[in-house]
DNA sequence: ACTTTGGGCTGATCGATATCAGTCATCGGC
DNA sequence: GCCGATGACTGATATCGATCAGCCCAAAGT
């Protein structure tokens, strides 16, 4: 089989030894698949295991009382899912997957027991953890200040640094399943919104998101329009070695 | 001494055993004060060491190219500032004091020994951790969703809750150094708009916020007001025993 | 062959919030 | 006793993005 996508990001994190690539692989016993559209996690629901997204798209949202939803994160192949439930015993939020997706189940003990057998696999995991919550951050600069142009530039570019990282993407595009409804869902507009905004950038001769393919035309003025910074998703390459 | 608003935060938590609460006094060894408005973290930096926060206030928050500001979190005493900078090994956002802080600091081996000689110290940070991410998650859905005077009003229960954990409030009221001006950096409002809400909500009878104290006139009809649900800082008592 | 459904797309209108341009009160410095 | 700085506060106007009310196309169902 392929490199999975989880160990090509740790290990661009920590070089890994071949003990800690067996007790990776270990945790990626339990597969199953899940259709596009039906929670994986529920809100309020008290979370016992956590997921390795293998391959497939997901997102993690919360809904209000009102109906609106807000998209918190979208996940992709290496992501981990529900990390944060079972520390806190509990959901805050829950998990759709966008497409079709193949995860691999982790229990708690399965966890805590693979971090006894190679410790620096729990740095490892802690540093993507710390990754992962950088993007939360990035997004809510976004929702908060910068207006719709700028935001949608913005994710779209983001969206693509991390596909990248997986292999899944390049400055030329990714293929990408997501509907205007779901970007408006995560960025906080609304989809009609999303539309106009996605044609604003197609026109300014910068990204095109087009037929489940987004297409970078111009990626220096598109970083430069939507003042992308990559330090906080940057590979420094492996730092423990 | 009184009990340190950390231990008094992972001891909800984690039931702490006196070796334990040994190691994280220890952690408390090297202090230094700050004085409000320099910053203690720059955006950029390389982040060496984290900090516990012993007492006063501070804030996270990402500078934008134009000047404009968004705050990502405010930090009271018994926080970490800086967890996420030293796993990244570079801060992507800035700290800044908003009143005079005594904080201690930590550098990455004082958290690695502290670890080593208290393992489920890890567990407890992380667990600590987790609830940061959920406040800031939380934070994000109030930008993306929820209109100026919902958001301001979650806000503001948001921070009471945080503080009647560590003792520093109650359903009442809590004592807050924040300015129209941060609140408005942390809600991506104008500090203009800021007042204009609070007079709302003042004048609503919900909550009043002013000469530095935050007085909650009815907190049933402000927490229907703003949706406010506490499960994700909840404390469920000791799970660790 | 017709309908249904989902996704993308558009114009018109309306409202929430920003921005501009101030006032007023308080406080510390000189 | 004045000055400058800071924070709270307000009215008028401008703008961004939501909402409403649709159309079009392709794919799937019957």
């Amino acid at each position: 089989m392929k490199t999975k996508p989880l160990v090509r990001k740790l290990g661009a994190f920590v070089a890994l030894s071949e003990t800690e690539l067996g007790v990776l692989d270990g945790l990626h016993k339990r597969r199953c698949s899940f259709v596009a559209g039906r929670d994986l996690v529920h809100q309020g629901q008290s979370g016992q295991s956590a997921y390795i997204l293998v391959s497939g798209w997901a997102c993690s949202y919360k809904l209000l009382a009102d109906g609106q939803r807000q998209i918190i994160d979208f996940h992709i192949p290496g992501d981990f899912l529900g990390l944060r439930s079972i520390l806190l015993h509990m959901s805050d939020h829950s998990i759709e997957p966008v497409t079709e997706i193949e995860v691999a189940q982790v229990h708690v003990s399965d966890l805590l027991e693979a971090f006894s057998q190679a410790p620096r696999l729990a740095t490892a995991v802690l540093w993507a953890a710390s990754r992962d919550e950088a993007v939360v951050v990035e997004h809510l600069v976004d929702l908060g200040r910068r207006n719709a142009a700028e935001r949608t530039a913005h994710f779209l570019l983001e969206l693509g640094a991390r596909l990248s990282l997986v292999g899944l993407g390049s400055r030329e595009g990714y293929a990408c399943p997501l509907t205007q409804y779901l970007l408006a869902d995560a960025l906080g507009l609304s989809a009609v919104h999303v539309n106009r905004v996605l044609r604003q950038l197609r026109e300014a001769g910068m990204v095109t998101f087009r037929d489940g393919f987004v297409a970078i035309d111009n990626y220096e003025s598109l970083v430069e329009f939507a003042e992308f910074e990559t330090t906080y998703l940057d590979q420094v390459g492996p730092l423990l070695t």
